[in-house]
DNA sequence: TAGATTGTTAATCGATTAACAATC
DNA sequence: TAGATTGTTAATCGATTAACAATC
């Protein structure tokens, strides 16, 4: 057992963080497929990564294999969890109750997970007093309040570009400590703060840029 | 003038492909603000990145800037749209009229930028025939036909994952070169379709990671 | 046991950065 | 001109891969 990165200190790389729920995500689909055993070739084979990256990927949190075996789908996955902090539940806010927001309230895959909407804010008084995601739709005045009084792991924007910086504002003031941000603007946060982009025109942007490498 | 990349026939690095469309948002803020000009130093300040990284990334494509002075926005703004390919008009097709799907084909901002949704697909007969995104929700069934009779250029899937790669398998029959894929599966693909996958499960599992990583 | 496959090392590969001549 | 800032090079840093001893 080396323990790479958590043993000496070291950040976990990027590409680690990329690939762990990509194992995550198969290895589920594997025990849910009632398969016990994958080798690192076969899971490279399946995911186009190669073996030994997967191997060095998984090294960095411990041994789980087992030589002329591979690994046991279930353990390996139980581990994964783990890794990813899967054990616990997760509170969560979401602001903006447009049509992006009430997809990412209604998908029901996260609550599966262990993270939980627990509030809806809007600015629209229109959308003010509705139900969503089995919450009722608060309006954003009450946010600083509900900061206040509850705790809250995860905050999501998924607003118009031109208020995510305050919504954001507001979540760090709040005490909130990572925002999954939808809104399409590069957020200004203390470095302790961990933001999460999911930037859909960039990936449209990107999907654009490589159609044109090519052709 | 060097174009390393592009004279070379060397692939451009992921990372640039990443950084692209942030540099587009964000000169695009700069440009509806009013701003000229603007220096590698101060992108870098606003986005994060180090001054001599954007400098690196832009003369893969050409020299658009000035010593002594800096980028003129507009210019630049101008030259980052020609490398992603924002100067033509990308005919789309979504399938999958859920939640996901609603907000995606519901997003001017796509529209805006030249990518369009021609059609829309669901396998429910209870959204078959209604309206969505400008659009008639279509029978799954008619897909392949479509596809023989209209030229497309991304093929979007918004499903559940139990669909993902069924739908993916139409899209590749049907001569579509790139795929952006909602639907929580790894896709296989031949190696001449780009694919680019938009996992929301997978960045909150990132953020989940980072969180633990620390705390 | 023989065969298979891990975890890890060392070598390779690629990306980022610091520094600076060129020059507006 | 003097000051500022580019584009590019070389140095550094980090991530990936190939190879293999360890061992189930």
């Amino acid at each position: 057992m080396t323990l790479r990165g958590r043993r000496k200190g070291e950040a976990v790389p990027q590409g680690v963080v990329v690939r762990l729920p990509i194992y995550f995500r198969y290895l589920t689909e594997l025990e849910s497929a009632g398969v016990e055993r994958i080798s690192s070739a076969q899971l490279g084979e399946a995911l186009d990564f190669t073996a030994a990256q997967i191997r060095s990927d998984l090294s960095y949190f411990g041994s789980f294999g087992q030589q002329g075996y591979g690994y046991n789908v279930s353990e390996l996955l139980h581990q994964v969890k783990q890794i990813l902090g899967l054990q616990r539940v997760y509170s969560m806010v979401l602001v903006g109750a447009g049509n992006l927001g009430k997809a990412i309230g209604s998908y029901e895959g996260f609550r599966k997970r262990g993270f939980d909407i627990k509030a809806v804010f809007d600015i629209d008084p229109h959308l003010i007093g509705n139900h969503h995601a089995g919450c009722v739709i608060r309006s954003l005045d009450e946010l600083p309040k509900y900061l206040e009084e509850n705790q809250v792991d995860i905050g999501i924007i998924a607003t118009p570009k031109e208020a995510g910086q305050s919504i954001c504002d507001l979540f760090v003031q709040g005490g909130v400590p990572s925002i999954w941000n939808f809104s399409p603007t590069h957020l200004n946060t203390p470095d302790e703060v961990i933001v999460e982009d999911m930037h859909l025109t960039d990936s449209l942007l990107r999907l654009a840029f490589r159609m044109n490498e090519r052709g």
